[in-house]
DNA sequence: GATACACTGAGACTCAGTCTCAGTAAGAGG
DNA sequence: CCTCTTACTGAGACTGAGTCTCAGTGTATC
């Protein structure tokens, strides 16, 4: 790893630490990107450079999410429902791995409105990938598109209700059963057949 | 009407027109609340009384649409898809009536990802009238809040798919052929018979 | 060892959003 | 018709997010 490539990656790492430990403490608006950018060592543009906006900083675990998809959906190519099941499952797994930091983000975003509209905005993102998960080539097809919006909303309220109750939710399980509520299999479609099968 | 509320609303019209204008031809981003609150004859502070942020401005048509969701809920009371089609053709006859100005709300949002996030922070509010009309007392179940995710999502979807085809996409179809792909009526449910048919 | 390049700090700037304070006009009551 | 309360307003200052420019410094390349 080049030098320039691992301080890069040390700052990061440093600008997200600090970020997360004066959320915890201080609370997040009154948490100026001054004040992470100076525990982190470097100064406010740069704190800028790393991360667009404070909201980044709160949202970062989910760039990790997007990967475990790919790799899930590169791991044995196909689409439909199973396929989206099994990395519903993955990224499920992985977010109750890695709750402490997720649940601080969701509590976060739910005291403060501006997160939550923040957390929202990666949505648009997170359909495309639904709607290719379902429909592969066929993703820009309004039906998956449709779907993948409804199969997102559902997936985050079941992550609201997961982080409102921590411990006594499982996650997996949670999503499994909105998945269930939407018509997760065959023959279940009544407007129309789907190819989702 | 009394003389206040009188001015109270013109000065809202005011505001919103003058926003309206702007936005069209400078651009959402390039127009400031001092532009919009001169144009409409009032101070910079009084433009934040009347609309907490600057989103608000592009997003006051909803505050219809929910209007019009409790006027059919109210009409004829009752619970299960049955009332949520009967709301979704409300709006959507409602939306496409006002076609122009919803059109120029969602071309702005695409443009702008600060508001794709802040239409995203009113959805939170719709789901649980969502929520609501499908489950009614039961509205908080975590059924009723995952499948009223699962339609808002589909509902943001069929808009935008809409906004962006304007005139050759019917926007009460699409909803339609939305709840239709979620099983939208008795018996479709596998993972369990819910209450709402 | 010289050169091109990427990253950085410093500092100024714009604008959203909040707050305080004082002035003013509407509405109630005598 | 006059007073008093109440609600709305303008003025202006303030904080903080996000952007930009510029110059300096350290790495990668030849």
């Amino acid at each position: 790893m080049p030098v320039t490539a691992k301080r890069r990656a040390d700052t990061r790492a440093a600008l997200l630490a600090a970020a997360e430990r004066s959320f915890r403490t201080k609370g997040y608006s009154a948490t100026t990107m001054a004040d992470i950018a100076e525990a982190a060592g470097v100064s406010r543009p740069t704190a800028f450079r790393y991360f667009r906006t404070k909201a980044d900083l709160v949202f970062s675990v989910q760039d990790e999410w997007q990967q475990t998809v790919r790799d899930v959906a590169a791991e044995r190519p196909g689409t439909g429902w199973t396929l989206v099941r099994r990395c519903c499952d993955a990224v499920a797994e992985q977010i109750e791995r890695d709750a402490d930091r997720v649940l601080a983000a969701y509590r976060l975003s739910a005291e403060q409105p501006s997160l939550t509209a923040a957390a929202a905005a990666r949505d648009r993102g997170w359909i495309q990938v639904m709607a290719e998960l379902l429909a592969g080539d066929a993703a820009d097809e309004p039906d998956a598109l449709l779907m993948g919006a409804a199969i997102m909303g559902m997936i985050n309220m079941a992550i609201i209700l997961w982080a409102d109750a921590p411990g006594t939710t499982d996650l997996r399980r949670t999503i499994h059963r909105g998945l269930d509520l939407l018509p997760a299999g065959p023959g279940s479609a009544k407007g129309g057949a789907t190819a989702w099968g």
